[in-house]
DNA sequence: CTGTTAGCGCATTCAC
DNA sequence: GTGAATGCGCTAACAG
C-alpha cells in the first residue's frame, strides 16, 4: 500500500497471503477457489477497503463493459427519456450506460464522441446534433457498433431507430386542417435537422394534399429560447396571423407558448397550437395541449436491441426502425371561430 | 494492426517507422522530437485512424483526467441545470466530466458511484438521493476528492455548496403571510431529505414567528408523480382547505398543478401557489408562477472552485458554502380574496 | 485448486 | 533527439 492513495489488488493478495490471480478470481467471482481462502480474500479487501479499478480491468479483457451514449440536449425531455431508457435497460445486461452531452453544439459533440470512444466503450449510441457530419464519420471509423436515434433518416448507413415524424406531422396537421384551419404557420427549429426537416414536409405534404398551397409558412426559429421567442412574435404580429400553430418540437412549443403569452393570444380561442413532443408540463397549462407523442419507450427498447444485436457479433445490412407517434388530442387545438374567419375573409375581399 | 479492431501506439510507431516512445510524446503533444519525425508521426495516425485509449493513458500517468458527477433525477430542471454549469467548467479546465444518474434510487446511487468510482476519477461531484448513507461513505472511502450539493447540510464531513433553504423557504412564507393568508398547507417530497427537511423547517419557523402554529400544516407527498398528485388532492379536498400551498420544489410544483387543475381550483383566485425552484415551463403558465430562483451558476461555479481546489491538493478542513435564493413574486400568489376569508370565518364560528 | 507469467496500450525514465 | 526498457492494475493462460 504505502504511498498509494487506494489499494491495489496485489495489496489484497499480499494481506489475504494468497497469490494475484487467486485474489482476482475471486474478486471477479469465478469459482475455482476454496471457500477458505476466498474467504480471506474477501476479509482482506474489505479491511484494505479495495476497490477494484475496472478501467485496469477493461484494459486487460479487451472487452469494454460500458457503452456510449451521446445527446444533443439535456433540456428536452424527449432526450432525456431516453436516456432513462437505455440506462435501465443497459444496466439490466450488465452493461454501464456514459453519457455525454452536446449541448446542441456540433464541435463540443465531436469533442464529447472522442471522449466516449477513448473511453473504450463497447458501443455507441448517438442522437446527434445540427451539422453532426464530421462527429459521425468519426464515430463510425471507431469500429464499434454503432446505434444513431432520432435525428436521422434511413440513408444513414448505420443502424438507425426513428419515429415517423413525416407522418406523424402530416397527421397532425391534418387535424388542424379538419377543424377549419387554413392559416396554420409551422414552426421548427432548424431544418437543418433531418427530423426537423421530415416534419416540416409532412406538413407541407398534408397542406398541400388539402390544396392549401398558398397557406403553407414554415418558419425557422433557431434554437435558442431567446430566438424561437422572436421568430414566433415575429410570425404573431403578421397583418394577417395563422389561425393555427404548429410546433415542431419540446423547446420549440415552450417558446411559441411563451410568444404567445406576451402577445396576449388566448388558447384555443384566439389561435390554435399543436405540438410535436409531449411533455410532462403541459398537463398543467390551460388548455391542456394537445400534442403529438413518440413512443419513448418503444424506441429506448429498440435502440437497444439493436445495440445487444451488435454486441453479440452480427453484423450485416444496418437496420432502419421507424415508430409511429400518436395524436393526442386535448384541449389547445379548436375550430376555427366564425369572427376570425369572417375578418379574414373581410380582409381577403378587401385586398382584392 | 491484424485482426485488432483500432490501430495501437506500436502500430502507428511501426508504421513511420520510430520507437513507441517516439510516436508517443509526438501524439500527446510533448516537446523534443525533430518536426521531420513528428510530421511522420502524425501522417502514420492519421493513415491509420489512430485513436488515443484514454484509459491506457489514464492508466499508466495515474492521473486520471475525468471528474465523476452523480445526480439524483434528470427530470429535475435544477440538476440538469447544474449538470450543464459542471460540464462547462470541467470542459475549460481540461476535465471530462463523467455523469451518472440515480435516478431518486439509494440502491442505483450506490451501484453508479461504484462505476463512476471505478472508472478512476480525479474526483466526485454528488447531489445525494434519499437514504444515502452508505453510498457517500462508499464515497468518501476512496479518498478522491469529493464535493457534495444542494441535498445536504452543513454537519457533513465534506465539501458541500447548498443553497440557504432554511432562510428563502421562511421569506416564501413570510410572502404569502403578508398577503394575508393563514391557512398554508407545505408541499414536501419527503423529509428524509436534508435540504426538503430545512425548506419545511423555514416555512415552520416562520409560521411560529407569525403566530400561526395552529395553522401549520407539512405535508409529506412522495417523489412519483402519481403519489404527490393523489396528497395534493386530499389536500385540497380537506372540509376546510387552504388558501395557499407552497411547493417544496420543481417536481413536486408540477404534481400540484396536475392536482389544482383536478379540483378545478384557479390560481390565484381561489388559491394562491408558490413554488420552491423555477424552471422554464413556469413562464408559461397563466398566470405565472411566483417562484423562488435558487442561484445555479453561482452554485455550479462555487462546486467546480472547490474541486479545483482539492484536485490542486488543497486538504484541510470542509468548506460549507450556502447562497442565497431569490424570492419571485410574480402572478400566482395574491391576497386572500374576502369571501374566502369570511366563508372561513364563518365556518370557524358555526364550529365554536 | 493454486501460483507464476505474460501482457492489455500507453507514458516515462534512462541510457545512448 | 531518440529508442529500449519498465511498469500502471489487472486478467487469463498456463504449469504445478
Amino acid at each position: 500500500m504505502a504511498d498509494r492513495l487506494l489499494p491495489t489488488l496485489r495489496d489484497v493478495a499480499n494481506a489475504a497471503e494468497v497469490s494475484v490471480g487467486t485474489a482476482s478470481k475471486v474478486l471477479s467471482g469465478a469459482s475455482g477457489v476454496s471457500a477458505a481462502r476466498a474467504q480471506r480474500v474477501w476479509d482482506a479487501a474489505r479491511q484494505l477497503g479495495y476497490r477494484r479499478n475496472g478501467i485496469a480491468a477493461d484494459l486487460r479483457r479487451g472487452r469494454p463493459s460500458s457503452i456510449g451514449f451521446v445527446l444533443p440536449d439535456l433540456t428536452n425531455q424527449f432526450f432525456v427519456d431516453i436516456a432513462r431508457e437505455l440506462e435501465n435497460h443497459a444496466l439490466e445486461h450488465g452493461y454501464q450506460l456514459i453519457m455525454a452531452h452536446a449541448d446542441e453544439d456540433p464541435a463540443r459533440e465531436m469533442e464529447r464522441i472522442r471522449f466516449v470512444m477513448s473511453r473504450q466503450v463497447a458501443g455507441m449510441i448517438i442522437i446527434p446534433c445540427r451539422g453532426y457530419e464530421h462527429a459521425i464519420k468519426e464515430a463510425r471509423e471507431c469500429n464499434v457498433p454503432l446505434v444513431m436515434a432520432d435525428r436521422v433518416d434511413e440513408t444513414f448507413p448505420a443502424n438507425t431507430v426513428t419515429t415517423d415524424s413525416h407522418g406523424a406531422s402530416r397527421d397532425g396537421t391534418a387535424h388542424l386542417i379538419a377543424l377549419g384551419h387554413r392559416r396554420i404557420a409551422f414552426l421548427v427549429n432548424t431544418l437543418d435537422l433531418v427530423n426537423s426537416k421530415e416534419r416540416a414536409d409532412g406538413y407541407i405534404d398534408a397542406m398541400r394534399r388539402a390544396g392549401l398551397d398558398s397557406f403553407i409558412q414554415v418558419v425557422e426559429c433557431g434554437m435558442t429560447a431567446a430566438e424561437i421567442h422572436a421568430s414566433t412574435l415575429d410570425v404573431l404580429s403578421a397583418a394577417v396571423r395563422p389561425t393555427a400553430l404548429f410546433a415542431a418540437g419540446n423547446v420549440t412549443t415552450l417558446g411559441a407558448l411563451r410568444a404567445l403569452r406576451d402577445a396576449n393570444l388566448r388558447l384555443p380561442e384566439d389561435i390554435s397550437l399543436l405540438s410535436f413532443d409531449d411533455a410532462p408540463w403541459m398537463a398543467v397549462l390551460r388548455p391542456y395541449l394537445s400534442s403529438i407523442r413518440q413512443p419513448v419507450e418503444a424506441i429506448g427498447h429498440a435502440i437497444w436491441q439493436l445495440m445487444l444485436k451488435l454486441l453479440s457479433g452480427e453484423r450485416g445490412e444496418p437496420a432502419h426502425l421507424t415508430f409511429k407517434a400518436e395524436l393526442l388530442v386535448r384541449e389547445s387545438t379548436a375550430r376555427v371561430p366564425e369572427d376570425v374567419l369572417a375578418l379574414q375573409r373581410a380582409q381577403a375581399a378587401a385586398r382584392r
